[in-house]
RNA sequence: GGCCCCUUGGUCAAGCGGUUAAGACACCGCCCUUUCACGGCGGCUACAUGGGUUCGAAUCCCGUAGGGGUCACCA
């Protein structure tokens, strides 16, 4: 059996990223397998629908690296894969659910179903239209009386499944309402859509939240109704904000757009929401969408909820950063240096350089640069340093050989200034590590600086070097 | 409340009857080092609880507690 998995999602606002890991393991199942990912537009509650909602998933999906085979915008012959162009397939079927006795016409309003309500406040819907004779019901629909039409459960008995994750489910069927399959506007429930479309999709293998768990066996009871095969169901374990709280989408920062615009790689969040109630059976996280289809397995998917922990995703996404060369890290940072205090100045590339190793996440390069820009006064106990065994009279001497040694300099690469302040500092008998020190420090007035003072230097230029260590060396006399 | 499901360190998690109970993030310490970071090494902390079954239970069974899900003309 060829393996098909679809991604269902209802077009109400952004991706979630809880939404996106359900879309990762349906497309990594599926290509594990080789199989088709089919995108299917769940839009049949009008009142939700949100204007532009379908862009976004298109292109969370698509920066995501997730591919589909099929959908709305490609058609391999089980389209329309928008549910709300499918609305006279659904009528067709639930007629001949009815015929076939898993579902019924339902004329009861709204009132009625009100004073079904127990003390909990909780309807259970009672069966009456069940009874109605069949030329009742012809007449009344041809009266064009506003209908539903529900599903039929069994009152006894129970229903079973076996899900790939949870195992063996059991319900009994006297839990399970009559719930509704068609509404009266004529579009079908999710309850309906989902069963009659993954049908007609060929869909193998079902994979969705865990809120669906206890809903299946109804699927289950529709598909045996109609005499179609059952899918094979994966449902996956919530992603939580903390113990016990679901991620929201409302609240917080918890979709893709959102993750992207701090500044982490698409591949990062990937690869981080593939771990969260996933885990590979070798010790290594890192993985590319590539190795996580190859990797991808069942067994490694876990039933309980898993807390979304942001340290770890920008661990990873630091993992990334590292790994890009010189020239992608400086075109990632070039936006966000353009956002910064350096825009138009310094070397970007030596900035870059500089912060390849030290950034996490994109959005700190502006706060980690703006230091060069601050340079004032500072005070000079800064300068000891017991390691080194700097005390104030060595840091003067310090601050002064680097004067010497910087400047008689023509060119002033990081190289050359490096050098020049080694010299220097032999030929005064001072050790190197006392001279970078105290040269660092003298030029950015900052107890740590993202680079050594060769760098630093070499990104202030000469003049202004010369013109930080000068002030510095006036401090001592101050 | 009924029903379904879950429960290993702060977090993600391995484990599927016999292990010194992996690994990762975070944290702490050391090393490397001109500061910071990177990198390397090491440390800290866990089987919710009570009963069984068994020669032996994190692993199997039952109860309890805690948590999540679901009970819509939402998906």
């Amino acid at each position: 059996m060829r393996v098909r998995t679809r991604f269902a999602p209802s077009p109400t606002g952004f991706m979630h990223v809880g939404n996106l890991r359900t879309a990762l393991y349906a497309y990594l199942y599926a290509k594990h397998f080789d199989g088709d990912f089919i995108l299917r537009i769940e839009d049949t509650d009008r009142e939700r629908y949100v204007e532009g909602a379908v862009d976004v998933i298109y292109s969370t999906l698509q920066k995501a690296g997730i591919g589909h085979d099929e959908g709305p915008d490609k058609d391999k012959g089980y389209g329309p894969y928008i549910q709300s162009e499918r609305k006279p397939i659904y009528g067709k079927y639930a007629e001949l659910l009815v015929e076939k006795g898993g579902a019924y016409y339902c004329f009861c309003d709204k009132e009625r179903l009100e004073s079904l309500k127990d003390e909990n406040g909780v309807a259970r819907y009672d069966k009456k239209c069940l009874r109605l004779s069949k030329e009742e019901v012809a007449e009344r629909l041809k009266r064009g009386d506003p209908y539903v039409i529900r599903q039929n459960i069994p009152l006894d008995g129970v229903s079973e499944y076996e899900d790939m994750v949870y195992g063996k489910i059991t319900v009994p069927n006297a839990d399970m309402e009559d719930g509704v399959l068609l509404k009266s506007d004529g579009m079908p429930t999710y309850n309906f859509a989902n069963v009659v479309d993954d049908h007609l999709m060929e869909i193998s293998h079902v994979i969705r939240g865990t809120e669906y768990l206890s809903s299946t066996p109804k699927y289950n009871l529709m598909y045996d109704a109609f005499g179609w095969e059952r899918p094979k169901y994966m449902h996956l374990p919530p992603i939580m904000k903390d113990a016990q709280h679901k991620l929201s989408k409302r609240y917080g920062d918890a979709n893709f757009e959102d993750f992207i615009e701090k500044g982490y790689l698409p591949q990062a969040i990937v690869n981080y929401i593939a771990l969260l109630g996933w885990s590979p059976k070798g010790n290594e996280e890192k993985l590319s969408i590539q190795e996580l289809i190859q990797e991808f397995d069942v067994d490694g998917i876990s039933k309980s909820g898993s807390i979304f922990d942001e340290q770890k995703m920008r661990w990873l996404n630091a993992q990334y950063i590292r790994e890009t060369t010189e020239e992608e890290f400086l075109e990632l940072a070039t936006p966000w240096f353009e956002k910064s205090v350096i825009k138009g100045k310094y070397d970007y590339k030596l900035f870059a350089s500089l912060l390849h190793s030290r950034v996490e996440i994109l959005s700190e390069i502006p706060d980690m640069v703006a230091f060069i820009e601050d340079f004032s006064d500072y005070g000079i106990s800064l300068y000891e340093h017991k390691k080194l065994k700097i005390d104030l009279n060595i840091a003067k001497q310090a601050v002064e050989t680097s004067i010497e040694a910087v400047e008689p300099l023509t060119s002033f690469s990081v190289e050359d200034v490096h050098n020049a302040l080694v010299a220097k500092a032999e030929e005064k008998g001072l050790k190197k590590g006392q001279v970078l020190f105290c040269a660092r420090l003298a030029v950015t007035g900052k107890a740590s600086t993202p680079g050594g003072a060769a760098e630093m230097a070499a990104l202030l230029g000469k003049e202004e070097t010369l013109k930080r260590l000068k002030f510095s060396r006036s401090l001592f006399n101050a």
